[in-house]
DNA sequence: ATATTTCGAGACGATTCGTTTTGTAAATGG
DNA sequence: CCATTTACAAAACGAATCGTCTCGAAATAT
C-alpha cells in the first residue's frame, strides 16, 4: 500500500487540465464537433496529446467533460423562492430559454449530443448528467409550490419536468438560432401552469 | 437537347436502392451508428460502395434517409378523430410512446441525433423532417378540438405541440430502454389537458 | 543524487471516409 | 448487330483522424 501524502514525481499540471477543457469549448463553439480533432484540442491548449489521453479515455470523454463543466442548464443555480410558485419559475425557465439564445450555449448542447452519439455507451449517463439539476431544481420547486398549496397536489411534477427539460432539449437541437423567440418560454408556462395551479375554492 | 423519353443506358436499380437503405436500418439497429460503416453498409447490401455514393452525399445522408424512411414518429397516420380530443390524443401519443418500447424505434432516432451530429450543417432538417409529421398532426387535431370547443379557444397549441414532441424525444435520447413506463405517457396528458380543456361554463 | 511521474512534441499503426479504377451488365439509337 | 451510354460489383487508393507509443526535459519526493 502507498502511504497516503505526496506523490512521487512531477505533479499534474491544473493549468493544462483546465486549458484543454478550455481549448475543447473554444473549438467546439467555433466548428463543432465535426470539424474539431484532438490535435487541434491538443495544440491550441498548448499540450501535448498524451496528456490529454491520459486524464481522458476519449475524444467523446474530453467534450463532455468541458461541456458539463462549463455550461449548465441549471447554469445559475435554483429557481428563487419568493413563495410565489409561478412567478418563481416562470423567472427562471425564461433565464435558461434565454441562454438558448447566445449560439456558443446550443453549441455546446448539440456538442454534448455529438459525444453521447460518438460514445453509445455514455449517452444516458451525459444527457442526465446535463439535465438532471434542471429536472430536480424543477421537482424541488414544484413539490415546494404543491406544499405552499399553490399547486393541485394531484398533479404529476415529474411529467412537468419533462416537458420543461423535452422541450428545452428539443429546441436547442432543433431549431435555428436565429428564430428566437422568447415568449417560447411564457407560452409552455402558460400551458404547464393552467394545468398545475390548484383550482381556487379547494380545501387547503 | 435531349428529347424527352428513356433514358439511355442501364437503368437504376431500384432493388439495390431499397437493399441499401434496409441495409442502413439493420445495422444501425443491431450496432449503433458509431459501429456502423460504409463498407459493411454495402457489403451487407450486396452492392458496390460506388452504388453507395452514387445516390447519397454521405454516411450522414444514407443513415438519415434510412430512418426517416423507415421510421416516422407519426407512423400510422394522424391521430383518429372520434370527437373527443382528449380520448383521441391520449390513445395517439400513447401509441407514439409504446413505439419506443421497441429498442430497434429508439435506436433509430438514436442514429437520426447521430447523423445530424455528425452533418452539423444538416441537423435542422433532420429533426424537422423527424418531427414534423407528428407536430402537425397534433397542431391540426387540437386546433380541431378548439373548434369543437372541447378546448380553450386562447391556448397556445403550438407550445403543447412542442412538448409532447420534446419529451418524446428526451425520452428517446435519455432514458433507458428497459425504464419503460407506459404511464409516462398518461402522466403528460393529464398534464397538459389540464390546461388545454375548455373550463365548464364558458361562452361556447 | 536517484527514482518516479508528468510534461510537450511528434512519429506511428489502424480505421474509416470518400474517390477512383477496372471490368461487366443492361438498356437505347442507328 | 453494333456502338454508345449508364449503372453495376469489387477493390485499390489517398486523406484524415483516432488513439498509442517514444523521446528527452522538467518537477518532485526520498
Amino acid at each position: 500500500m502507498r502511504m497516503s501524502g505526496k506523490q512521487r514525481g512531477r505533479p499534474r499540471s491544473d493549468q493544462a487540465h483546465q486549458a484543454i477543457l478550455e481549448s475543447a469549448r473554444d473549438l467546439l463553439t467555433s466548428g463543432g464537433y465535426e470539424r474539431m480533432t484532438m490535435d487541434a484540442i491538443a495544440a491550441r491548449a498548448g499540450v501535448g496529446k498524451q496528456t490529454v489521453y491520459r486524464w481522458w479515455p476519449s475524444k467523446a470523454a474530453v467534450v463532455a467533460e468541458a461541456v458539463l463543466a462549463g455550461y449548465l442548464v441549471a447554469e445559475g443555480g435554483a429557481p428563487g423562492d419568493t413563495g410565489d410558485v409561478e412567478a418563481d419559475l416562470r423567472a427562471w425557465v425564461r433565464a435558461i430559454f434565454g441562454q438558448l439564445d447566445d449560439p456558443a450555449n446550443t453549441a455546446l448542447i448539440r456538442g454534448l449530443a455529438a459525444a453521447a452519439a460518438d460514445r453509445e455507451s455514455d449517452a444516458l449517463r451525459l444527457y442526465r448528467r446535463l439535465t438532471g439539476p434542471a429536472r430536480e431544481h424543477l421537482v424541488a420547486r414544484l413539490a415546494a409550490g404543491v406544499r405552499e398549496g399553490q399547486l393541485r397536489p394531484d398533479a404529476d411534477l415529474e411529467a412537468a419536468a419533462d416537458a420543461v427539460v423535452g422541450t428545452l432539449l428539443y429546441r436547442a437541437l432543433a431549431h435555428s438560432p436565429e428564430a428566437v423567440r422568447p415568449e417560447e418560454a411564457d407560452g409552455l408556462c402558460d400551458l404547464l401552469f393552467l394545468g398545475l395551479r390548484r383550482p381556487a375554492g379547494t380545501k387547503t
